[in-house]
DNA sequence: CTACCTTTGTTTAAATTTTAAACTAACCAT
DNA sequence: ATGGTTAGTTTAAAATTTAAACAAAGGTAG
């Protein structure tokens, strides 16, 4: 038992992934809920903070236990404490927020969760607690983040042609196809993108694979104001 | 006294407060720290959140009590959970983030704190826990809000010239000085200004005085893409 | 009252960038 | 060989941006 002068409230970490397979729509990872409350519904991983661990390992944590994901970047999405938000008490939360490729990360459940699956996007189950409030943050921060940051590297395999990265920006977007000429020409112009090779053995014209160029990628995602990529994908969005 | 059943971090909120007077420099809202840890010492407003309140209410609370300003819109800005960030124990801290009009926010400390200042940005002192780190993303936070909402509604009186509002500009982004031209023919595109009329007894010719389309305004700072603001200062920059 | 200073505000032509049409290339299947 | 399909290039017209030159509206000094 612990005992402090102040009450004090939970503090607990939850975690928004996609998952890309190069296909029209994102997916994004849900568990069943093992335990009360919610016991049977639909939740983002998450769980309590462990007083010796950081925000961030928390997170990378619970979401291993409970999905068997791991080894992803995540990034901090908001904190949530609406004083009626658990019914269990006063609980904290803060979201974390992450993208990766679908191959390299399936779902098994573990632990807490009774089962841990991949949804689309557009047929989300209802969900426990404020989760679907946290999903539409993560939505909004998606569509914001794909403005001025390089996204795929986390998404796509190692080798991709333009048309699937083009694809996987669509996608993201939500937008019905961009021109073709155009997002080729700008997208190779940020320098961001290295050749690698050719497709081998499809019905057309093979397209030349990329991969992307660590260093420029990483310059371009730290560089807050985003001049560059902002200005390569502002069009058609 | 209160008892749990398993160990729970403490909570509190920081708020980071920028101020404008019309000058080339942004000021930021300090304490002087009355109790202990780093007492003595200057530290962003802040305190622990109540179990009945939310945190943004919280945010309010703190920062009314500590310096007496209110009546202002916060934003969230991060949360700090480092294991060691606070010698007290383990203390999670969601920092908010607000801009005010200075003529209309004097600081005036009170209870906990035994001073409250506004700082130049580019004076300020030591700072107690890692508040140099809140205020870093702080900075950088507003580098890019700048970039996709519109500014000046919080900062600037009610009515102002288009001198005053590229001054603003010019000091929130530290750039020496854009085009005067240029700056006027986007920002007025935008549709977010309405004139209210003249410059009076300046010794040259007098400005159009302006004041915010409510309507306009709200509609750009909601839309997170921000295209057309973003099109509207994309030069310079 | 006049000349002049300062800052505001407009017009516009040249430079740059964007857009998308027309075209060419490479591969497989039949 | 021919056709189907997707990849990739060239380029001229359209749109936008940039900044130079200029005009306007006050106050102030003599």
């Amino acid at each position: 038992m612990h005992t402090y002068k102040y009450p004090r409230p939970s503090v607990t970490v939850d975690i928004v992934v996609y998952g890309y397979d190069g296909g029209k729509q994102l997916k994004m990872l849900l568990i069943e809920r093992g335990g009360e409350p919610f016991k049977g519904h639909w939740a983002l991983p998450g769980g309590f903070v462990d007083l010796n661990e950081d925000l961030e390992t928390a997170a990378l944590r619970e979401l291993e236990e409970e999905t068997g994901v791991k080894d992803l970047f995540v990034e901090q999405l908001f904190t949530y404490g609406a004083v009626q938000r658990d019914p269990r008490g006063r609980v904290i939360s803060i979201a974390y927020f992450s993208l990766v490729n679908l191959q390299d990360h399936p779902a098994k459940a573990s632990s807490d969760a009774t089962k841990a699956e991949w949804f689309l996007l557009d047929e989300l189950p209802d969900l426990a607690f404020d989760h679907s409030e946290i999903i539409k943050k993560a939505n909004e921060r998606l569509a914001a983040k794909v403005r001025y940051q390089p996204i795929g590297f986390e998404l796509l395999p190692a080798e991709f042609t333009l048309g699937e990265l083009q694809q996987l920006y669509e996608t993201v977007l939500n937008v019905e196809s961009f021109n073709k000429r155009n997002f080729r020409t700008r997208i190779l112009r940020t320098g961001i993108l290295e050749e690698v090779g050719r497709q081998q053995n499809v019905a057309h014209r093979p397209a030349v694979l990329y991969k992307f160029n660590q260093e420029a990628y990483q310059q371009l995602a730290e560089q807050r104001d985003g001049g560059v990529l902002r200005r390569a994908l502002d069009f058609e969005i």
